[in-house]
Parts: structure tokens; C-alpha cells; sequence
DNA sequence: CCTACCGATCGGTAGG
DNA sequence: CCTACCGATCGGTAGG
């Protein structure tokens, strides 16, 4: 007997995905949804509590696997210099933007129509995630390594040049995911007065 | 006899403005505008042909003035080398956004809920301004300037990270709209390996 | 996962 | 700019 590999649960989240990025969450109904999997709008119910509970499932798995990525990529360059570490990042960031760009799309874009509490807990993980580039920024500087840029700004300037990339992306793109990935690093990099490791300087 | 200074037509717009900034152009219903305006939902009818038109005078607006902005960015700097032209662009872009985030907000991410033509005239308007952009770094690359950045991929790079200001900027925050466009100019011109000329280098 | 249905709200029109 | 109203659609529930 064959069973469905994928859980319905998980389809559903997919196709919301889809449909979140395409349209947004507020211009997507339940109704839309459902018909993308054949089935009618109040089956979707029987799977999920609410509109928004679909929401909150692709913006806590989305956040999760930045998270996850930021972690290793860190532990991974612990005792390397700021530079090197922050590429690093950078790169991770961009990897898990192009493994699944709708999911990223979604995360960035629509989190702002979750209620509270699941908005200001999303606001604060991502504030403790834009730390990682703060403060790696703030340290570079204060090593010499980097030029004398507010890290903040700096930081903010990065984090959302990277975040562009989910709306734009397309695995069928001119670029592949790793050599995005490593020119969007040597960009930042360089935008910190950092030094651009990937591409033969001028 | 008082006459009304700012005609209501206006005034829909700006109330707009803030409510598809805020919530966005879905999530944003014609009773919505209307109440802040103390009138009722049909009433906005007299001034107003549709929702979707207000969003586009709104888009169209905003175009305008980017557009505007950078024309007269390109003219000022005429003769100047690509990395002088290129931060003056960045900084007239920030200005435009700091002048107004609201409006620049929804240009940057409402325009997708319009119907067509007017979507595909958009996309053509924000291509063309683009290359401002992508023309200015291939130019200053060829000319030495500029590290060999791929010059699509830059100037993405950068003008995402200059509109994400319309999704943070609050007049009264920490730095200033004239600081935060040299900060930026700065940022964007070290990215593709440009001089920064604001900031003092490390 | 279905049919049948709920009250609320949507963008918009008619006719003053 | 109002009241009164339109058909369509919204997220969601009841009860199989």
C-alpha cells in the first residue's frame, strides 16, 4: 500500500509557501490554497487550526533554519578572523535564501501578519540574529581589519542586500546558488572595507 | 471663507500611504482609508475611481521621484568619474526614501498588486532606473575604478539594501537622513571596491 | 475529506 | 458626502 511520502501537513505548508510569496498572505485565501491541492477550503481544517497557524509554521521553520545555518557557520570559523567569519556567514545566509527561496521570501516578507504573541517573538529572534553580523562587524572594526563603519548600519545595509535575493532568485537563474553565494560575500565583505577573498581584485 | 489647503484628493493618497505601509495593500480594505478620514467607505468614490487607483497614483508618485532624483543626480556629476556619480546616486535614492519612507515603501513593495498594464509598465520604469545603476558600476569597473564586480549582481546588491531604509527609517531615530545617505553612499561605493569619501578610512 | 452553512466583510454602485 | 444596498468572498464551524 502506498503511502503518501509527503504528510498532507507538509504540502499544505509548501503550497502556502507558493502562494504566500506569489501574492502575499493577506491577498491568498484558505480557499486558494485548498484548491491547489484538490481539495475544497474547509478540509483544509482538518489539518490546520487557522490561516495564520500556516503562517506561523513557515516563518518559525524558515527562522529555524537561519538559525541553524548562522550556528555552524560560526562554530565552524571560531578563531578565524572577523573577516573570514563574517563571509562565512554571509555565505551561509545566502545558502539557505537559495535552498528554498519561497520559504525565505515568506519569512522576510510576511511575518508582520502574525498576531502577537508569534509577531514580537519573531521580532526578537530576529533581532538576536542580526547580532551575529553586528557584532562580528564591531569586532572587525576594532581589530583593524575592517574600516570604521557603524556597525548597525552596516549590518542593516548587509542583512537586507542578502534578503533581496528571495525575491529575485530563481534556481534557473544566470547565477548558481554558490557563486551567489560568494559574490554576494565579497560584496559585503568589501562594503565593510573588508578584504574580498572570491573574486580577483582590481 | 477657509478653504481646505490640501485638496482631498491628497489627502486620501497620504492616508493611504500609511495604511498599505503599515499593513500593506491587502490587508488594507477602503473602509479602512475612509475611517481615518472620518467619512464613510463609499463616499471615497466621489474622489476615487478604484482602490487599485489610489495605489497606483501612490506608485506612480513615488516613481516620479526617484526618477527625478536621478536624472538630476546624473546631471549634476556629468564629467565626474563613475565612483563621484555613483555615490551621488546612491545619496539622492536615500534622500528620495528619507523624504518620504511611506511613499517609497509602498512603491518598493505594493507595485506587485497592481493590475495590469500598469505592473508591466512599472517593472519596465524600475528596470530602466536600475541601469542608472548597472551602467554607472560597469563603467567605473572597465575604467578601473571598481573591482571586476559583476555589475548586475552589484547593483542589485546595492539597491536593495538602499530600499530596505523605507522599511526602518523613522524620522526621529538616531541618525540623521543627510548622515545616513553619506553612510550609505559610503557603503555602496566600498562593495564594488570604490573609495568611500565620507567616512575616515581605518 | 465532504456538504452545508455561518456572520462578517469585501470593493463598489445607485440615487440622492 | 450620505444612506442603502449589491453580489462575492472571507475565515471558519457543524456534523457527518
Amino acid at each position: 500500500m502506498a503511502i503518501e511520502a509527503r504528510p498532507r501537513r507538509q504540502a499544505i505548508e509548501d503550497v502556502a509557501s507558493t502562494l504566500f510569496h506569489e501574492r502575499g498572505y493577506a491577498a491568498t485565501s484558505v480557499r486558494d490554497i485548498a484548491r491547489a491541492l484538490d481539495i475544497r477550503g474547509a478540509s483544509l481544517y482538518a489539518h490546520v487550526a487557522s490561516k495564520e497557524e500556516v503562517l506561523w509554521a513557515i516563518v518559525d521553520r524558515a527562522a529555524g533554519a537561519f538559525e541553524r545555518a548562522a550556528d555552524e557557520a560560526l562554530a565552524a570559523t571560531s578563531g578565524s578572523g572577523a573577516g573570514k567569519r563574517l563571509a562565512e556567514l554571509v555565505r551561509a545566509h545566502v545558502r539557505v535564501i537559495t535552498a528554498d527561496p519561497e520559504l525565505a521570501s515568506v519569512f522576510v516578507h510576511e511575518w508582520r501578519h502574525l498576531a502577537e504573541p508569534r509577531r514580537e517573538a519573531i521580532l526578537r529572534r530576529r533581532d538576536a540574529y542580526e547580532a551575529h553580523f553586528r557584532n562580528l562587524i564591531a569586532e572587525g572594526r576594532r581589530a583593524g581589519e575592517f574600516d570604521a563603519v557603524d556597525s548597525r548600519l552596516a549590518s542593516t545595509f548587509i542583512l537586507t542586500a542578502l534578503n533581496g535575493i528571495a525575491t529575485w532568485y530563481r534556481p534557473a537563474g544566470r547565477v548558481s546558488a554558490v557563486e551567489l553565494a560568494n559574490r554576494y560575500a565579497d560584496l559585503a565583505l568589501r562594503s565593510v572595507g573588508g578584504v574580498a577573498h572570491t573574486e580577483t581584485s582590481r
